[in-house]
DNA sequence: AAGAAAAATTTTGAATGCAATTTTTTTGGT
DNA sequence: ACCAAAAAAATTGCATTCAAAATTTTTCTT
């Protein structure tokens, strides 16, 4: 039973083997989308219990799929599951955001280094506009744009990373930072504000350079800073 | 799996707020390690449709649970969903491989970072006898040991890193991996087996020095080599 | 025979059903 | 009124069912 049948090969040749767009194909994709934004947007509690009579009247569908999403969502680190008792949205510790402002670093610091390796002229050029439009916004205290374009350049940076992969990864963790709110500190820590629009010349300087190493370790120094002033400002 | 307790302050103190281990918990839970071991192990060929019908049996299990875990390790990368033709294994192209081995780079560079930060003297020791042991298993051509220390010690230097979000991402992606069989090349590249022996040397030599930044360079320039040298070998 | 069309079978995706557990409400004792 | 026990209701986890789609088998045509 289950044996591999390998040779398939004949049929395989012209195949349509479309890998599924995830998202819009399946309910199930369309569900686990829809229910994280959902849930990153904030609309349920921290350690709030999911409920999935209500959502799978909002969403008109049944258990199914929307138990589907909880299990993937669990293992994204969204939701945690406790045994007969469902789905809760989990909390987000001190601890556990230590260690993932840690890992976002490590990635940014990867995707550092591959940037150099591969972005373009015009792509440097782009960051570059980027940043004086983020360094504009800086000038005149519009803390919203400003972090509009850091996570412009950021993403920029790990899209000039040519790796699918990384990218992945990057955007789930990312994701389960969106409900922390930034803003409320560089308001009042005005220091740590140009301290950071002083690394971002260096990261900037660096990728003109196309230095990867000396990129890849100001951007993990970068966002070391960044998670000691959240967690100080905590 | 990616667990932290919650210490959700305003609820109460003493409650009973376990996260569901995850594992032998629930059924989905117990399937899904299963049967992500299942497919690790390569007893289903890459680009094979997965048998729901006949898993279900064999785990003796309804479809519902299967079909939670398929969508979970779908999400992680081991399979892919296409729509109306059920899950198949996912194949592990060239493409795949080479991004892979970078982000494994970039995680074990973060580690060996925080490791510095983080490693005991107990530690060091512990790395360095298991150092010297695949040192002997290098000289006696003993190509099973060696594969085992090395898998050891880089294991330890993620565990030295303290961030649990860090090590369930790397055992994740060391998971996908575990299908590729690396040995057959390094028995006819003995230049490489030198080659990547030296580098080890380096690793131990910046990890005593707690060298965070070093280690962290040696680190991604020895997975950049293995996979050089897996690329070529295929 | 070979290939196309049709019919039968299997598989998939999702809704529904059901027992076990948990949560809420009610009740009764103090 | 307060609190514990009992009863009722809701929720959970998984099995089962069912329509739609895919796949395989059979039949028909040339």
């Amino acid at each position: 039973m289950l044996k591999s049948v390998a040779n398939n090969a004949e049929k395989m040749a012209a195949a349509d083997e479309r890998p599924a767009a995830e998202a819009g194909a399946s309910l199930h994709g369309e569900i686990l989308t829809r229910l994280r934004d959902y849930i990153v947007e904030g609309n349920l509690a921290e350690g709030e219990r999911v409920p999935e009579r209500e959502l799978c009247e909002m969403f008109g569908i049944s258990r199914t799929p929307l138990r589907e999403a909880l299990k993937v969502l669990a293992s994204e680190g969204l939701l945690e599951l406790l045994p007969n008792r469902g789905a809760r949205v989990r909390a987000l510790t001190k601890r556990d955001l230590t260690e993932l402002f840690d890992v976002m670093g490590g990635l940014e610091a990867l995707a550092g280094r591959l940037a150099c390796e591969n972005i373009t002229d015009g792509e440097i050029a782009e960051v570059e506009r980027l940043h004086y439009e983020m360094y504009g916004c800086y000038l005149r205290r519009d803390m919203h744009g400003y972090f509009q374009f850091n996570q412009l350049i950021h993403h920029k940076v790990v899209d000039a990373a040519r790796n699918a992969i990384l990218a992945a990864t990057y955007a789930s963790f990312a994701g389960r930072l969106r409900r922390v709110r930034f803003s409320a500190n560089m308001a009042r820590d005005r220091d740590r504000w140009s301290e950071a629009m002083r690394e971002h010349e260096a990261i900037l300087d660096a990728l003109r350079r196309r230095a990867g190493q000396e990129l890849s370790d100001i951007l993990f120094l970068h966002l070391r800073n960044k998670r000691r002033a959240l967690i100080e400002a905590q």
